[in-house]
DNA sequence: GCCGTTTTCGGCCCGACTGTTTTCAGTCG
């Protein structure tokens, strides 16, 4: 894990579990799980922070802040070991399963000796749970579906993770002998959600120097492959980091290869083919002649093939090469089209950042509006309340006057405007929080359904659908709510959603969270057949998850999206008159 | 274990749903 912040949370996390599954003070649990969100969703890099640095991050206290600092120094937590060894760590992974909890994890592990997900379901399997208390028929089918959803992912990282593990792998190889550049390739440049493994590409003349270099970074917990090219290594979370070496001058073909999924590079290793040239991992060559052709650079390559340079997040042979052929590839959109966020909380509900924090952030990404959507009171431990949001509508219009907000000495928003908004909970019924003359005082409101996944088609159906209809739901947040390996979508007519989405001018989220990326592109695609308008959301809980928006932009790239039919790219002027509904 | 404009102890995120129970524990958002 590249960023400490990150790996404490990991330790913090764990902890609080561990003290879950052993009994332990269901409070402490809570104190260790709130410093482990805290810890991660701070701002700051903790890597250089003392224990009184720490203290200063809210949820962290003396004993929290000894143990990290011990952590940060030793590379452990004395305290912990105890607890640690108490537990298989596989009987912690059971945790992950959906309807699978502290308690329920250790009654199979006390009772039938269950230290892991294989050896649950083989005990299913054959029956070995009949008569333990608590482990019914709904609930051994709910686990065995809970698997299922798991082993779709089956290990592979999300975005973000792999990220920053590809940025490690080449922030390590650009200074390794010899290395004249690297970059990352593979599923993770094409921004699939998830990724198997993360696969860099490095120029050099000779290979060996950059290959050692590469097996002896730190991540690197043992060398799975090390050929004369090629070398492979593994995380000791079990993740799997390639690097492969091609010439300098095939750099561009070697990117392509390393990049394109495999129907693409099959596509253009055809073209190459009736041109006379063999497209291989190493780089392009004439067939004939047997000699290289330099392919600098990855326009090089494709224009060598008589094709306009590719968008990696296009490399699927989804019909990017006829279009590139053509002419024909759409503009996409980007990250930097972004004029705005529609899908933000604060500190007010489970945010961490006060609101002022989230401001000041976001101005400083450069955005010409905000929209604050904390969570509405049906979603209980939120404990939303009108005074509350009403309170925070007045804090937000003195921030955006420069007059006030806690924390900001007046400063204001450097311009940006700021819209106050809420994420309204859609009930079984399709129904929002607040009455109608309350939420019409909201700018902006976000939908989202939080709870009863397991509605039948039809009723989700309606559900969604008469959230549309609402005219003061602007739009629908997360529409599927699955998360990845976690939870499967809603069973729901998606069609029949998307046309109501177009008919009442209502706009599709694709929430840039990593584990959510919902929308995800197949469905942007058919949503757009029906003529619907979407939002790049971060859905952040944290200054930094304001960055999220990276991976909204690349799921709706990979649905060939251009900036025109996403409303956050547009002047605010032209955004307001869409919600009011007069396009 | 954390926290404090009701403060150094005594609270802490609430309540619905589910599957299983025969009156409720566990899980989840």
């Amino acid at each position: 894990m590249a960023r400490p912040n990150d790996e404490v949370g990991a330790l913090l996390r764990e902890y609080a579990d561990l003290i879950a599954i052993t009994g332990g003070d269901a409070f402490k649990q809570r104190a260790y799980e709130k410093a482990a969100r805290a810890i991660r969703g701070h701002p700051r890099d903790i890597g250089g922070l003392d224990a009184d640095g720490l203290r200063d991050i809210p949820g962290v206290g003396a004993s929290i802040a000894d143990k990290v600092e011990e952590y940060l120094r030793t590379g452990r937590v004395q305290a912990f070991e105890a607890t640690r060894a108490a537990v298989p760590p596989g009987v912690r992974r059971l945790m992950s399963i959906p309807s699978l909890g502290p308690k329920k994890a250790m009654a199979l592990y006390r009772e039938r000796g269950i230290t892991g997900v294989d050896e649950l379901v083989e005990a299913i399997d054959a029956g070995k749970l009949a008569g333990l208390s608590g482990f019914g028929p709904r609930t051994r089918e709910n686990i065995l579906r809970g698997v299922a959803v798991a082993r779709e992912t089956g290990g592979r990282m999300l975005l973000d993770a792999a990220h920053d593990l590809a940025e490690e792998a080449v922030n390590g190889l650009v200074g390794a002998a010899g290395c004249e550049r690297a970059a990352w390739a593979g599923a993770l440049r094409r921004m699939r959600e998830t990724v198997g493994s993360v696969d860099v590409v490095a120029a050099a003349r000779d290979p060996g120097p950059v290959l050692e270099a590469f097996t002896a970074l730190p991540f690197a917990a043992r060398t799975v492959e090390a050929g004369r090219v090629r070398a492979a290594v593994a995380t000791a979370g079990g993740q799997r980091v390639t690097v492969r070496v091609v010439a300098p001058e095939a750099w561009g073909a070697g990117l392509a290869h390393a990049t394109g999924a495999r129907a693409h590079v099959a596509a253009l290793r055809e073209r190459a083919a009736r041109r006379g040239l063999r497209f291989a991992p190493d780089g392009l060559v004439d067939a004939d002649a047997g000699e290289r052709v330099a392919t600098a650079t990855e326009e090089d390559f494709y224009a060598a093939l008589g094709l306009d340079w590719v968008p990696p997040t296009l490399r699927e042979n989804r019909g990017e090469i006829d279009a590139a052929a053509e002419g024909a590839l759409p503009a996409l959109v980007t990250e930097d089209a972004l004029r705005g966020d529609l899908h933000t909380h604060t500190d007010l509900t489970d945010g961490l950042a006060p609101l002022a924090a989230m401001v000041e952030a976001a101005a400083a990404r450069g955005y010409a509006y905000l929209a604050v959507t904390d969570h509405a009171p049906r979603l209980r431990m939120q404990r939303m309340t009108e005074e509350k949001i009403l309170a925070q509508r007045e804090e937000l219009r003195a921030l955006e006057r420069g007059t006030g907000g806690r924390g900001t000495g007046g400063r204001g928003t450097g311009g940006m405007r700021l819209l106050h908004g809420a994420e309204l909970n859609i009930a079984p019924d399709g129904s929002v929080d607040w009455p109608d003359a309350f939420l019409a005082e909201f700018d902006l409101c976000v939908a989202s359904i939080h709870s009863h996944f397991g509605l039948d088609r039809a009723a989700q159906t309606r559900r969604l659908i008469r959230a549309c209809e609402n005219p003061h739901v602007h739009v629908i947040g997360h529409p599927t709510t699955r998360k990845i390996g976690l939870r499967g979508r809603i069973d729901a007519d998606l069609d029949a959603v998307f046309a109501a989405c177009a008919r009442t001018g209502t706009v599709l989220e694709i929430n840039g969270h990593p584990n959510r990326l919902d929308l995800h592109d197949e469905h942007v695609t058919r949503a757009r057949r029906h003529g619907v308008r979407f939002a790049l959301d971060s859905d952040a809980h944290s200054t930094r998850e304001l960055a999220n928006v990276r991976w909204s932009a690349a799921t709706a790239q990979r649905a060939w999206l251009p900036a025109a039919e996403v409303v956050n790219t547009w002047p605010l002027a032209r955004l307001r008159r869409f919600l009011r509904g007069s396009g």
